[in-house]
DNA sequence: GGGCCGGTGGACAACGTTGTCATCCGGTCC
DNA sequence: GGACCGGATGACAACGTTGTCCACCGGCCC
């Protein structure tokens, strides 16, 4: 900025005013300006910026593995919401470690994101108080945190609730719940989900019929389930990559995935799922961060977004 | 910092050196500097150390899309990669369009990220040499950019000539190629591993059988050839979103995919397909941009990474 | 002609860090 | 006792921007 300043015979401030379209620039000033800039390919420091400015146009995004299809869509949608508002998103993946979920905040507030989204792995997050008071905001996605913030998550036991009612609706008596494992927040809502509804429809509740653990586990704890005696009839399972793990065994028994994935309407027969959209989740989470960026007010809000059963065939198949 | 090297009744610079676990600061000292800096909650300001230093510790990585799994794959590896050299991944999706990409990759620049990885839409890419000439590295992935700079690709022609040779093999004579846009790089030189396969065996070239063009317009390309006089008894389709655009139809010609993706074992019959390694590809990109930024000399290179042809049914059908 | 005003441009400090160099102090060596 | 040394600490400038405030100039009004 100097040397454009140098090369076009004005002050610093005058290139800054050119370079930010502040007003009270002579038009003949701001051409011999803009055709230093031109000639020295010239670029603004947003560092310095930053440091002077203090907002840094960027948000953090932390989720649990973005090349989970269910996160990456959420990633686009955030990424898609920033840019409409003008910012960059810095994004890391988890794993699903609270440990690494804490060093990615934390490393992302060091660079003074604006804001942040997080899919929180672990359920203390007393770590952020002092980064909230410093003025960063928080949106947590997917899963409630553990303080008062701002949440944006689907409803996981509505959803459970439904897809397991409609495999009662048709017939099921034994009903296996996979899920994943119990300590996150949307695998135990799902549970719930399940349990309520095997309750409204006056079943028992067997505990023999309930798998919970990574998705790597759950076709080996389908196949144990289906070779038992009085085998479920149908499967019920808590998340998309379960989903998958259970028709990989080979096994058709009656089946609805919580999360659609592609190729679910592909499948014969085609997997009968209780969808809930990722974009919609990333959408309104990133929304809801600009929105208290740009300065609204209120107590924590709570929002919870609908699901939607999606019968393709492996829902409504009767019990033998 | 100023408010910790008050309260611990010391030099800005003694906090600053504590900090950096720089040597030279007496123990008793530092361990005051420690404590102010835990009553305090003072977090560093990377702006203004990344101002101080130059280096930001951040790459910038634009892709096409970041819900499409091939790169939501590659993200993340880059992601890992980048990890363990201690820098953060700003990324952004072009959607293929290269204005936008230049955008993105402008903006990145701006914010002066180490380096960049880039999948290129565009072919045009002079607006980045007075980037590189300012010492920003980058890295073209997937797809060659359009000047000299390192490059990480797949081999395109060498996998659609195996996986076209492979339908050969099992008898097929009328073999179509469903591709993407024939402006796009990897869309081109897959086609031309398939003209190669088929010119090696002595099979005619017919032009009704190829058709380019975005994905969702495959299914009805397909559909199209199916329902002509000598319709084709194989399909090759060019990339994983056209092969489940393909699969999608209904339509259970013999067929063979370049791209892996998820269930492709599950589906019956399993669909045979060329893979290459998203993974892969976005880890040597990643590794050699860091080599680049660690000072490694030498002219650009260019990295051909192998395929692997993964037979699961649908490519062993025999023409009926 | 003096005072004032709006439009233009510049000087300077500040953002929070780090690199350079100077200072200080206790001890050691001749 | 003075020169010297090494370790610890600090003062200060600099990174590239922007906000604040002041200076200048030509014109206009009284």
């Amino acid at each position: 900025m100097k040397d454009v300043a140098a090369a076009a015979g004005v002050a610093l401030k005058t290139v800054s005013r050119v370079v930010n379209d502040e007003p009270g620039v002579n038009p003949a000033t701001a051409e011999r300006v803009v055709a230093a800039i031109a000639q020295l390919g010239y670029r603004r420091n947003e560092s310095a910026r930053v440091l002077r400015r203090g907002r840094t146009a960027t948000i953090g995004l932390v989720i649990e593995d973005v090349a989970d299809p269910f996160y990456s869509g959420m990633s686009r949608a955030v990424e898609d919401v920033a840019l409409r508002h003008g910012s960059l998103v810095l994004s890391g993946s988890s794993g699903e470690d609270p440990v690494r979920e804490r060093e990615l905040v934390l490393t992302f507030c060091a660079r003074r994101v604006d804001g942040l989204i997080i899919v929180p792995a672990g359920t203390d997050h007393d770590y952020l108080l002092p980064e909230l008071d410093a003025g960063i905001a928080a949106v947590f996605a997917d899963r409630p945190g553990g303080l008062e913030a701002d949440t944006v998550i689907c409803d996981n036991a509505g959803g459970a609730h439904a897809g397991v009612g409609h495999l009662i609706r048709h017939g099921h008596r034994r009903i296996a719940f996979l899920g994943d494992s119990a300590s996150i927040f949307t695998a135990s809502e799902r549970l719930r989900g399940y349990r309520r509804a095997l309750a409204e429809a006056g079943l028992p509740a067997d505990g023999s019929l309930i798998a919970m653990g990574p998705a790597d586990r759950a076709g080996a704890a389908l196949c144990a389930m289906l070779a038992a005696p009085d085998p479920p009839t149908a499967v019920f399972t808590g998340n998309g990559r379960i989903t998958v793990a259970a028709l990989r065994t080979g096994h058709r028994p009656a089946l609805v995935g919580f999360d659609d994935f592609e190729l679910a309407d592909v499948l014969r027969p085609g997997v009968t799922v209780v969808a809930q959209s990722p974009d919609g989740l990333g959408r309104t989470a990133a929304e809801m961060l600009f929105r208290r960026l740009s300065g609204e007010p209120g107590p924590a809000e709570r929002i919870q977004l609908p699901t939607r059963l999606i019968p393709r065939g492996s829902g409504e198949i009767p019990p033998p």
